[in-house]
DNA sequence: GATGAATGAGAATTCATTCAT
DNA sequence: GATGAATGAATTCTCATTCAT
């Protein structure tokens, strides 16, 4: 993963990837059907854990800025984890969503859900919705990718409580 | 360019390229280098003079608030005039950027620069400089991915002023 | 290597190579990083060895007359044991010998050594050593030169005594 | 030609002939059917030329010994002359020789002639004369071989009356 | 179950030659 | 008569995948 999210998968050779996981390149086929396969599985099975974290932590809230705020604590905590993960599901993979089964809960599907919700109950005022699921993500991810590019430090949750208010007040402006 | 933007430049073979353009493989060469430098030359010559439009209309404006609009306004231009140069150069770069010297002007420096001076001025409130750019710039292009996923409808001017209010909102939110 | 003796590395293809070795042309790389890296494997191993070669029959001998008539016979030997390598390190290789490090020791050094101590010790007149080097390799060479485009017959050990007499000759004539 | 000795004839490419003469690739296809047919005449004129040149410096003497002096003198000036064309001519061009007529007159033939019949007159020892050709050339172009490496000075004249001496030795020794 | 050499289908690149202007 | 862009056939090289051991 950490070379997929350094160099791109396509840069990323079969060899390169044996090597760096201590196979040989024939065994890796052993275990996946192809280089397609293996990016897939890496993508798929982290993904959709990651989109079910994020609904389980919306879930536990009540308020809609409280579910926001327990999903973007969940951004910057899977981000601090694992950053090359984080990376890799969040930037490294178009292609693959296109894969998705229409109906999977995505990170994108769960946030939109919740802020439809809000704006429903009043929450939040009333706009395009995927307008303000693209605000949200667009304000916890691009400070990762400044992160990535070392214009900013790489720990968000250091950042996460500021993170919370931007969106929300990205949110909440009329 | 859209080739690039669509199968990304890795996937994008020379013969692809030199069949949009009506050209054999071979003719190519006479006017690059190589693949890479077809892409760089691409990349440098447009991103730079993205950043120099982005300048010029800060530099129109006297106030950080209608600097930071202009520049939005620029990029909501930008993309509308030619989303796939837009895209192209936001985010199909990834490895170009490296290869600029230091010291050019990118959009992000330029932005940068108007919010720092917005900082010293107290037209923001104080705080990290590095972490409003990415606000506006999360804001701003999250809208764009989306939009390039279909997600959004691909009219950035007609979203525009939402975009600078919650970009204004992200940033001076304490 | 003999594709290159007779057609010459720049006119011998990978394809060429591949063919005669019995491999795909893929597989050749599996074991030279290119076929610049191959000629030069090709080049630098024999070709050092057979300067050590020279450098065991020279100091095998006591006399300088010796010490040249034994490495005479070692040119010989050499290129009737195997032709094709010895007109491949011989003839072939321009571009590779700039290669070599300055310190490595070549069948010319090897040879200007004995000379430069003959000259020392008065067994050769006095006279430039590249000189006498120089005529050393015209006379031993020249006639493969001549066998290889049938002149000559290609028997070097046949006429080996006459290379030695006529070489000595030309260097110790005032 | 200097590119052809420099690079050897297939590293160069037509695009470096046309730069080099200060032509179009397109013109030089005015004045050659292609780049073989530009190789082959550059080579086959100065050749015979020059083996002319020596079959004219042979006649006007009359001992054995000074026609072969006088040959030597000849590639000695020929060299110094023009040091690019006698190496095109005598390293460069293996490949072309194929191609002039068998009875063609060569420098080597030339050589051969005058050596055959001062055997046969007994102004040198019986032998095989394209052995006793083979000295001569060797002992004339190895120093220039030399010479090109840097390892002798290029000033063949200088050395010429040396050559001739190691040479006659070379054929004269029994 | 692992290995790594081998394959073969491309991919990038080069270059002699042609040809419209 | 010159130009230089264009061509297309080769050529070098890459890499996912297979397979005998």
């Amino acid at each position: 993963m950490q070379l997929f999210v350094e160099k791109g998968v396509a840069e990323t050779t079969v060899r390169d990837i044996a090597q760096s996981v201590g196979l040989s390149e024939g065994a890796l086929y052993r275990h996946f059907t192809g280089k397609d396969e293996l990016v897939w599985q890496l993508f798929e099975r982290n993904y959709t854990e990651f989109a079910g974290r994020l609904g389980t932590l919306a879930a536990a809230e009540s308020g809609t800025r409280e579910k926001v705020a327990a999903m973007i604590r969940g951004f910057c905590q899977a981000h601090d984890e694992n950053p090359i993960l984080f990376r890799f599901l969040v930037f490294t993979q178009h292609g693959q969503l296109g894969r998705l089964a229409e109906t999977t809960p995505t990170p994108v599907s769960v946030m939109r859900a919740v802020i439809e919700r809000g704006i429903a109950s009043g929450e939040i005022p009333k706009q395009e919705p995927d307008l303000a699921t693209a605000f949200v993500f667009g304000v916890v991810l691009e400070p990762v990718q400044f992160a990535a590019y070392g214009r900013l430090p790489s720990d968000m949750n250091a950042i996460c409580e500021r993170l919370i208010a931007a969106a929300w007040a990205a949110i909440t402006t009329a």
